[in-house]
DNA sequence: ATACAAATTGACAGCGCTGTCACATTTGCT
DNA sequence: AGCAAATGTGACAGCGCTGTCAATTTGTAT
């Protein structure tokens, strides 16, 4: 095995100098076609990588970027990560995916900390950290680039990619009301994420379209956890009009809600249809499989991670923000009206 | 906001060269007290952090690790992220997570590519992939240090951290006998994780030592799946003469056949004991919550990094390898053998 | 004190790349 | 053909750190 190749070696194989392969290594515009040609075979026939170390000590980037999240749903992460590390990968950019309290005492200064130390060149913030607002004020101040995924507040100037959360209840509110269901309760997801409330907003916003008045004893909060779930699920079925459908603000909340109703005897969905959130793995594996909106996580940090290597590398020209379309996933947690 | 602090900055104010610098930070022994001492002082004041890129230009290492994984379960891959993270961490290192496709048709090629460009320090490599006759060559060809995680060769040289399987199923497995269990089933994990071949050992164990018999029809092959676990268990319960209860190689195993008994109106315990592995997310999720085997994943990872770091700092005094305790978690998806 | 070994410390040359700026070559126009 | 403007290319100086090796200080045994 041989040593590395470096740019030296490139440079003289392709009878150029090394500014001119640092040129066609980083796209700029002025080199002659043939030039650019010659160099990029004698890369291909050296199977040349360019160091990042030396790189990066060079111009001051580091050809990093982070992903942060605090989130309890493992598939979620490992979703967003391998969405946001895809596209990295395909602009010769590397990822770090960090763990992040969004209750720590000093958020913003803490991940300031962490960029610098690792030199990271920008953010991706997953929810709940993206609407944090003492995070996005620490950020802007010290000038570190950070795209959101789901955020909430669309005035913030920073890019961001997301669904329609409010849409996706809607939509999945409305088949439930449409299977015949008419006392159906809300599951609310976590109050520190703001897609919670949207959620909500698009279950009001389905039943006032029906005609129908959401019962306030129908909504019940609960904290994106299975465990959660199960105890809201309880307290609704324990009400003397019970609901005979649930729309949980994700799946965990769903799971719990199935795992509640079996210990009291109700079949799902013969006797309460409970929808979820997400599609996530485990409406997959719960009895009966879930029925849930898909949320395209993976395609939302790979259009985040898009949007934040744009203008790393200074191309402004693309839209500030990408919407992404969901899809509701019928399976087998929800039916008819029980006939009384 | 000030410029970032440099070893210049540092040196200046300790009233030292760089290089005196130098070896504070790295730990030389060559320093005198008072002097390391007024090198540590600066260090704070100016609340400096080596430049990643520079100190790895020049020592031609990167401090960055890689974890390599091909593994269906999210919350394996997070749980041994966390546990690797926060063990880089401490030591100054940083990590990079990377799905792997164990199939890939050069794989030893593809990850050795992988560690050149993003110019790793060494690997750490969880199941499957550590067993991968291929892959531990290639690496060994090229001289990249690695660590595996609950590998199966023990003869290969590289540092492992693992658990016991075999025990562990043996445990499981005498704990059904106990409940009074004697026609026990055990869906098979996968045959490319060689784990599943020690859990079905100390399964075969286990009735060995109480003088029963393992019938071979209740021994099915699954994938680690919930739908192989639904299927296996499928066929399990058409059986002339079905088991009572069921080990299962994993927890989406388990689920599934747990989602099989429910199909065809068996209790679970009731009816039909169903044990998992690992002690993941799902097992807390299904209903019943699974009695199940847990795993200290984020330790091993933990351990796995330590061991890889210490080798890679020239430590080489510790132990090669590292065993972790399992333990037994009851939960509520086994029970007492039906009366007849 | 004196000589010598050992322990500390510093000077300096890179590591492999990018930014700046000067120079060489082409192009477009009169 | 002749000139300015545009385009393409290269020389060279760092980026912030570590490795090498020489210089200096300290300790120890005469």
């Amino acid at each position: 095995m041989t040593r590395k190749a470096t740019i030296n070696d490139v440079a003289a194989r392709a009878g150029v100098s090394i500014k001119t392969v640092s040129r066609v290594l980083n796209g700029e515009q002025a080199v002659r076609p043939d030039t650019r040609q010659r160099v990029r075979a004698a890369v291909e026939a050296l199977n040349y990588r360019p160091s990042r170390s030396a790189r990066s000590l060079a111009s001051g980037r580091s050809y990093l970027i982070g992903l942060l999240y605090h989130n309890p749903s493992a598939n979620y992460v490992v979703d967003v990560q391998h969405g946001a590390l895809d596209r990295c990968l395909e602009h010769g950019f590397h990822l770090f995916s960090h763990p992040t309290d969004l209750y720590a005492p000093d958020l913003g200064g803490m991940v300031a900390n962490l960029v610098h130390q690792a030199n990271l060149d920008g953010l991706i913030l997953t929810p709940p950290l993206c609407s944090s607002p003492a995070l996005l004020a620490e950020l802007d101040r010290q000038h570190i680039p950070f795209v959101r995924v789901s955020p909430v507040d669309r005035t913030h100037p920073s890019p961001y990619v997301l669904m329609d959360d409010v849409q996706a209840s809607r939509d999945m509110t409305t088949y439930l009301i449409e299977l015949g269901h008419r006392r159906i309760a809300h599951i609310f997801g976590h109050p520190d994420h703001a897609a919670s409330e949207q959620r909500l907003e698009g279950f009001r916003g389905a039943l006032a379209e029906h005609g129908l008045v959401a019962d306030p004893s129908l909504i019940v909060e609960g904290r994106f956890s299975f465990e959660t779930g199960r105890a809201c699920a309880q307290t609704l079925l324990g009400l003397a009009d019970p609901p005979t459908a649930i729309v949980a603000a994700n799946d965990d909340l769903a799971a719990g809600a199935v795992m509640a109703a079996h210990e009291v005897g109700l079949g799902v969905p013969e006797d309460l249809s409970v929808a979820g959130f997400d599609d996530t793995h485990v409406a997959r594996v719960v009895w009966p499989p879930l029925t849930t909106v898909h949320q395209p996580i993976y395609d939302l940090a790979n259009a985040a991670a898009d949007l934040l290597l744009k203008r790393l590398t200074g191309d402004d020209s693309g839209p500030r923000y990408v919407e992404l379309p969901h899809k509701l996933v019928i399976r087998q947690s929800t039916g008819p009206t029980p006939s009384v």
